[in-house]
Parts: structure tokens; C-alpha cells; sequence
DNA sequence: GAATTTTTGAAATTATATTGCGCGAATACA
DNA sequence: TGTATTCGCGCAATATAATTTCAAAAATTC
């Protein structure tokens, strides 16, 4: 059930509830050109099939007193699975700490970070991140401006490869 | 008006919208303690001021057959403005990059990519990014799992922070 | 402490979500 | 080729929710 491949109506589905998560229903099923029960259905379905995690509000964290975005590399000393899982499980309990991911090459995690202020995430940099068991080392990169930002699925892209194929 | 600060219950709306963006006005004002009416000014105005961007479904990439992720470290020759400008507007047409982010330190800006496949990374590393006007070097990293993902604001912080100032 | 401003919430109205069900197109099968 | 089966659509009806209106309460100002 989860591999039934989608058609183009519930691509578009998905694309419009990236673009706008909170458009009604009836909106929905307007652009994608279907009435809105089945709309609804294959909404709920696609929310079933894990197509759709979550709809998520955009908060400004800059408006909120978050001036300070962190990028963070971070290398370990033992990359073991025990060892890589336990730092895993670190990050995922620092709030500052808003993204994870383990990387292949010489960094094995990047963190993306947010902090009120400089000494906060000074503080949290030395007190936890760098000071954390079997982190070799830490680099960091304030992020001076974001030029995109637009987390998701570039359906442009999804589209052509679904022309292209079955 | 941008400036009005939130009290308690503005802030529970953006920390409740934030989790689940698509929770009806009247659950959302049940949470937070008030009726659905004021409720939903709140809401409008919160989004008028800017706090709420807007709102998206989280969908999931690999489901969608985007299985690679990368993270492209990218250095420039030159870093006047216009340079730096001319970059982003590139960063900006380019589909697979989702988020680029200017730095400061070492490193110019750092790109976060989703692809089909490695063949369609590499062809766009190699044709677009790296062949760009000014790309000095590209370092990539691909993403081999994540831990955490969860953009946007630290609400216990914000809490904390409300509770100590005014 | 009274006037003013702001925000609230009950009630009514409008719009939307959701359910139930018959229909038609596409597919499977004889 | 004709018929059975499946699937998904959309109309109609109902249940919920969003939104407006307005009078009263709370907060603020002078």
C-alpha cells in the first residue's frame, strides 16, 4: 500500500500543502480540479501512506529574539554505532539544537543551530556541545544571512521524472 | 505595531501552530485557554506581524524518491556584495538546493541539497555549482541519516526567556 | 476614579469538513 | 466481446468550524 506510486492530482496535492499547508479543503480540491470528498480522501491517505509528516506553522525565529543562527561541524573520536547513536541522542535533547544530520566524510554531524544571543550559544558551545563525551571537534559558522530557505520537495522536479516514467 | 510584545498566550498559539499547523481554530483556542474567536485574531494578527511566515505540510522527500541529501560547503573567489548577491540569485534557481545560508569564517555559504540519485547530484555539482561564475571550491557531504529535524524555534526557551524579563 | 481603549466571549451567520451512497469509468475475467 | 468487479468520483445531507456582530468586562490612561 505504500508503494502504490501517486498520480498527478496527488502530486499536486502535496505540492499545494507545501506551498500553503492551512488552505481549506475546498480550496484545495478547486486547484487541484476534483470536489472536495475526494480531495479530503486522498488527503487523509496520503497523511496515511507518510507522504505528508506533519503541517508545520513558520515561526520567524529573528521576530521571536532568536537573532543568532549557528551552523556546527562536528567530528567524534569513535565513530562506532554505539558511539554515533549516543551523541544522536545528546543533540536531540539540547533545544539550541533544531537539526542533526550524520554525514559522510571528514565531518560526521552537522548541527544547525539557533541562539537569543552570542554568549548564550558561547555558553552552550563550550558547557555542552564541545564538552560532550567523544567529540573530537567542534567548527562553527554564524550564519550571516539566509538567501533561501524552502525545506521540502521541489516538485518542479517530481513532475518531469513522473512525465519520464510510468 | 511589530513591536507589541506577546504575552503568554500569543506565545502558546505560535508554540501549538508551530507543532501542528493545521489544528483548527477551535482546538487551537481550547488549548490556549480563550474562545475561538479571539482566538483566530490573534491568530490573523500574529501572521500580520510577522511572527507566522506562513504554513507547509512536511512532506517527506524520500518517499517521493529524493533519497540523496547533501550538504554543499561553497567558497567563493570573490566576496564583494555583488558577487555575493549574484551567487544567491543562482542558489535561488537552482531546484535541488533548498536552503542556502551565507556564513561567515572560512567557508562562504553552505547549501542543503536533495536529489533522486547520486548521477543527478554529481551532473549538477559538476554542470551548475562548481562551474559557476566566482565558485572557488565545493566541498560535499552526503547526508547518511537524521537525527533531528525540527525547524524553527526552542519554545521552552522562549518561555524561559518571557519569565525572567518582562 | 472616571473616561478611553482594548479585548473578551455569547450568539448568529456563513463556510467548511465529513459522511453516506449511487454512478460511471477502468480493469479483470470469462 | 460481454459481463463482473473494482475503484474513485461527486451529489446531497449532516456535523463542525470559521467568522461576524455586538455588548460587556478588563486593562489602561489621564
Amino acid at each position: 500500500m505504500s508503494a502504490a506510486r501517486l498520480d498527478e492530482i496527488d502530486r499536486k496535492i502535496l505540492s499545494e500543502l507545501q506551498a500553503d499547508g492551512r488552505m481549506t479543503n475546498v480550496e484545495l480540491a478547486r486547484r487541484v480540479g476534483i470536489s472536495a470528498p475526494p480531495c479530503l480522501r486522498r488527503v487523509r491517505a496520503l497523511e496515511e501512506m507518510g507522504y505528508i509528516r506533519g503541517y508545520h506553522a513558520d515561526i520567524d525565529a529573528r521576530e521571536l529574539g532568536f537573532e543568532v543562527q549557528v551552523f556546527a561541524m562536528v567530528r567524534l573520536i569513535n565513530q562506532s554505532e554505539r558511539d554515533l547513536s549516543a551523541f544522536e541522542a545528546l543533540a536531540q535533547g539540547w533545544p539550541l539544537v533544531r537539526e542533526c544530520h550524520m554525514l559522510n566524510g571528514e565531518i560526521d554531524f552537522i548541527l544547525k543551530c539557533v541562539s537569543p544571543d552570542l554568549p548564550t550559544f558561547q555558553r552552550f558551545l563550550t558547557e555542552h556541545l564541545t564538552s560532550a563525551p567523544n567529540v573530537a571537534s567542534v567548527k562553527t559558522s554564524l550564519v550571516i544571512r539566509c538567501a533561501k530557505d524552502e525545506p521540502g520537495v521541489p516538485f518542479s522536479i517530481v513532475e518531469e521524472r513522473a512525465a519520464t516514467q510510468g
